[in-house]
DNA sequence: GCTTAAGCGGACCCTCGGTCCGTATAGTCG
DNA sequence: CGACTATACGGACCGAGGGTCCGCTTAAGC
């Protein structure tokens, strides 16, 4: 195949524009207010080496967001027991779910930009899939439960950055009540028994967890 | 008070262009193609009328919308069975869900163009505000129901425009089959007896109903 | 060191939301 | 019915921001 590696510096650029924009999504609390040129100046290269390295605005919040999601899908798919495979999938679920919503607490910004610049909303970005498919999974290993695939559309809409954003920041909800709320409407959702405890799921790196 | 009541050639073009707006959305399949410019042609008039009679392209659609919603909205305040307030509250949360879900299939462009042209999410937005209250008030007189401010949410959540628009357009969801799956949904997250039947729902005007 | 192609960057373009102000007319009063 | 004025019209105009282009720079191989 003809996977050329690229230039030391090309590469070095596209870290400093990652991490330029990173930051200047955290800190201004509306992700819109952030432009291509304001993080070209922040990272300290030309207008032309964003775009030629993300295609497009969408193009490079999407990279953004998916590099730091890295570590969470990492647990997901091969990580120990509470997000990993091979926990029972009642558990798993709202380990799922858990870690989807502490993620968006921290990184209430780069999510929020994602959604707003998905050219055609959240749905048909890969990772959107990507949760769909890894939750409805899950959710079709419970037994007796049915329509796991609308399930687990509504179930992910429960966590969408705009609502999260919505009630933890204009509505002051604090990390812990978001979660337990949460924990207990998934959990009449998936029916059953109730839990006996908080889920505790959720991957430790870039911050995410209990806090 | 300071009413002034309008010139009838104001009232007219107002008219002209919710007209001329409403067909423009309706016909591209990407709301945010319509640019104020065309709505202005359509309907006849210059840029000047619009930007004076609604302020911004925001309070356009939202004007737009909340025409289109009134009847529901209506039905659901002063209406009479399923969605009226005489409607026990387990019954009567399942008609709400199940006109919203109507009401945005019928609506489906402007839905859209509502939700991505808010400018800062769905939520903060007056109707927004409105359905949660009314349905966490619902929820409210569910006995032994907990968390209904958040279980609100959550199952507007489900019936956002975007993945309505998902489900039904991109996915070939039908409408019968979605709105089975939101019920049966909705009924276990409400908890207690299975539904005996479908909730049927929804308002005739506009086209809102079982179809 | 020399060559070369990958990479750089900022001037430039275009679209689109929003403003402004000179002109036209609906409504009113004598 | 004609004059007067507040209201409304509309399109030229503006600024912002995403995206493009091309002459210059420089890393990397020989």
């Amino acid at each position: 195949m003809p996977e050329r590696k690229p230039r030391a510096d090309a590469a070095r650029n596209r870290e400093a524009v990652l991490e330029a924009a990173d930051r200047l999504i955290a800190n201004r609390d509306r992700p819109a207010q952030v432009t291509m040129a304001d993080i070209a100046a922040a990272a300290g290269v030309g207008k032309g080496t964003l775009f030629r390295g993300f295609g497009d605005r969408t193009g490079l919040i999407h990279a953004l967001f998916e590099a730091r999601l890295e570590p969470v899908r990492q647990a997901v798919t091969e990580g120990p027991h509470p997000l990993g495979p091979a926990t029972p999938p009642r558990e798993r679920a709202l380990a799922l779910l858990d870690a989807l919503l502490c993620f968006k607490l921290d990184h209430r910004h780069l999510s929020l930009a994602l959604e707003e610049a998905a050219s055609d909303s959240p749905y048909g970005a890969a990772h959107y899939d990507w949760w769909h498919a890894t939750l409805s999974g899950v959710l079709e290993r419970l037994p007796g439960f049915t329509g796991s695939d609308f399930a687990a559309h509504a179930l992910l809409a429960a966590v969408r950055a705009d609502l999260v954003d919505h009630l933890a920041g204009r509505q002051q909800l604090s990390r812990e009540r978001l979660r337990a709320q949460l924990a207990d409407f998934a959990g009449r959702v998936l029916g059953g028994p109730a839990p006996d405890g908080a889920t505790g799921g959720a991957v430790s790196a870039g911050g995410a967890g209990p806090h």
